[in-house]
DNA sequence: ACCGATATTAAGTTATCATTAAGTCTGTGT
DNA sequence: ACACAGACTTAATGATAACTTAATATCGGT
């Protein structure tokens, strides 16, 4: 059931950093291009459009963080992923690297077991937000309209009302616990209380007017027709 | 509570960071334990045989490195996981804590955010093969839909009901004395009485209607139907 | 029949969730 | 720049299910 590969633009001015990231990711089945500075990075990026881009931040030419910026400006590439390799330990970059609009970044000198389960793991949570609509009995959830229909009605939701929804419906009966909706719907590093997702189960509720959530106390919700 | 506490050992000479990081887990749940150096943290984490060891690298009496080297040697410890804490920029270091068998390692400073979502992602990911579905006769146990079925009815259980089944349940025939119950169902620090056990035992059999825990006088209580 | 151990029941305690309201943030239109 | 609306978060309170305990009954082996 493979779909069609990956496509993965990897900057570094290092050649022996490029091919050893080249190789990794080869062997995993993901389709490698690389560049040497920012600039290059840029130019491939527009013409490849590849799934992930991997940017040094330290680059000729141009930053990581500056083709980062410059990508994300684009429209096409709002939703592409986007990793930096870092040797800076300086923990204030990494975080100006996660606001600029990267998922995930590594640091130098780089394991390639440690980016490949990275990466991985990057293309697992975007396999999960796949915009696909959901039906089950009389109800249809529409991710491209935030729409829920429950028979004829149909109900509008706000954005984290809609995606924890559609977490907990992707698979109906199955048991969310609240840190697994912690993660996938608000993010691994964002800290809200617990009794935030409470009042987001309880505006759905409200909304939908159907009992479609059922409480499993002590550990989680889970959806239930 | 957790099915059971994840023991965590963090070794390291600066107290401030052993504290940081402490506090940080046990606000997640994990039970903690500490050392201030190699020799201490080889022989806590033999006597304790925590789930997870971060080691600093650089310590007095023995580095990280060589404690990791010393735990990989013994079977205990092949499936442990260990994260190395860095303030090295050296790559050398890096890389040979990597192939020394460090499943992933954290650079210094330390970002309790970053620190918290790699320990969790570390422990998701060895979670994948614990839930698993058990089929005995006509008896489902679900752990993931958090449901029991016995026949063509489904039977919701309460989290501790439900955890002692499962317990019971995967290695049917086999007497889980009240000691092993309490360690597993109720963790290792928890005290309660004998006397809540039979409570929760005698709820299960009510719920499910069925005969299948049988009381084993003097010893414990084992699955059979 | 007696003793130690478990079963049962009911009542007490706690943890967790639901609900409401108020506060913060963000973006939009004037 | 301003205010307004909607979305999101937090905090406080109340309700309830889950859990624990304790008191009493029952069982099984000697």
């Amino acid at each position: 059931m493979e779909t069609k590969a990956r496509k993965v633009l990897i900057a570094d001015d290092e050649p022996d950093i490029l091919e050893i990231l080249k190789y990794n990711l080869s062997n995993e089945g993901y389709e490698v291009i690389t560049a040497k500075d920012g600039d290059e990075a840029l130019e491939k990026a527009r013409r490849t459009l590849p799934d992930l881009v991997v940017l040094d931040v330290m680059m000729p030419k141009k930053t990581g963080v500056e083709v980062c910026q410059l990508l994300r400006a684009q429209p096409a590439f709002k939703e592409t992923l986007i990793i930096f390799l870092t040797a800076v330990n300086d923990e204030g970059t990494q975080i100006k690297g996660l606001e600029t609009g990267a998922d995930d970044y590594v640091s130098k000198p780089v394991s390639p077991k440690v980016f490949l389960s990275r990466v991985n793991a990057l293309f697992r949570r975007l396999n999960k937000t796949e915009a696909r609509i959901l039906t089950i009995e009389n109800m249809t959830i529409d991710p491209e309209r935030f729409i829920v229909k429950v028979g004829e009605n149909e109900i509008v939701l706000a954005k984290k009302e809609f995606e924890l929804l559609y977490l907990l419906a992707l698979k109906p009966g199955r048991v969310f616990l609240r840190n697994e909706i912690l993660n996938q719907v608000w993010g691994n590093d964002v800290i809200v209380g617990d009794r935030t997702i409470d009042v987001h189960i309880r505006k759905i509720r409200q909304k939908l007017g159907v009992d479609c959530i059922t409480t499993v106390k002590g550990v989680g919700y889970k959806f239930e027709l």
